[in-house]
DNA sequence: GCAATCTTGTTCCATTTGGAACATTATAGG
DNA sequence: CCTATAATGTTCCAAATGGAACAAGATTGC
């Protein structure tokens, strides 16, 4: 269907990808399209295989590397919405992926802590990402993958600043 | 609420960044997350501005870059569903940002094309997103932007060929 | 030339999604 | 201390989303 990397592309499949150079905002579109192309095909593979939507799969994953957070800490670290964590949490209470204590300083807000489960599943996940990222990423050699991961760590700590 | 880029965060906050460096597949989450803070916000001012959606913005970019394009050609350039397309196409019809005519040589397809109203609005449009990026890229060097800018290119053109 | 297969675009439906309003608890200001 | 305001987590609802099946047309292989 599509040419191999190295080839030079056909007519037809260079229309396909000359958006890339011409639209305005071209950055932005390169990582949304990266985005798109390796995380969203990945949690619908994650969807299909461990009946885990995208919400309750980031919510385990914050909490395998947290000993424990609140919901409103799971919602501001992933940008995803209160209510979506609130309901993922739910779910993921009642298949035990998840331990839930009150906080006795807050009655507001919960600790969320993962179980043994909830990290076994996780860590299974994350080898289907793992996998994903590194098909999209072995067109870089190493230098330039090095290159890429400090770019990208400068920006996200940048985003994490910009409200909403 | 969040501190300055400059700023050393303090541990409150640091705890909610530092999943961008122990995440298994950092360099995929990373990009997801930027495309979180920088596209999808992004189209949801357009959605309270202009009352269209991703997918309906999605189709004027391609069209708004390309004399003429099938429905097919823009699901796949976005990895939008085809039926996400299907209806955008019927939105943008009945609004009068598009034309769209039978190709005489295949039956089932039509050329869609943009109407300069239909510019108008995505040049308007771009404009919100080019701002949204420039947020975020400005804490980059002029080099440093460059040299992402075509590590970006190398991996999104390699990501097209990635079935799905 | 014809049957089987594939492609395009569409409709249908179930699920996911996120905004808004809400109850409860905490915090700030007087 | 007590009222006004803010934050947390939840429920409700309308909208967006994407898979699956489908009709109509094109292509392939015999």
């Amino acid at each position: 269907m599509t040419s191999k990397a190295g080839d030079p592309p056909p007519d037809a499949e260079r229309a396909l990808t000359s958006i890339f150079e011409t639209v305005e905002f071209s950055d932005a579109y390169r990582i949304s399209y990266l985005a798109n192309a390796i995380v969203v095909p990945g949690y619908e593979d994650i969807k299909r295989e461990f009946g885990i939507i995208r919400a309750e799969y980031l919510l385990l994953l914050c909490l395998a590397h947290h000993t424990a957070l609140t919901a409103q800490e799971v919602s501001t670290m992933t940008r995803r919405p209160r209510n979506s964590i609130s309901r993922a949490v739910h779910r993921m209470l009642a298949v035990g992926y998840l331990n839930r204590v009150p906080d006795p300083t807050d009655g507001r807000q919960s600790k969320l802590s993962i179980t043994p489960t909830g990290r076994k599943l996780h860590e299974q996940i994350a080898q289907t990402l793992v996998a994903r990222e590194a098909e999209v990423l072995d067109v870089l050699s190493d230098t330039e993958r090095s290159t890429l991961r400090d770019l990208l760590q400068k920006l996200a700590l940048h985003a994490t600043t910009l409200d909403r």
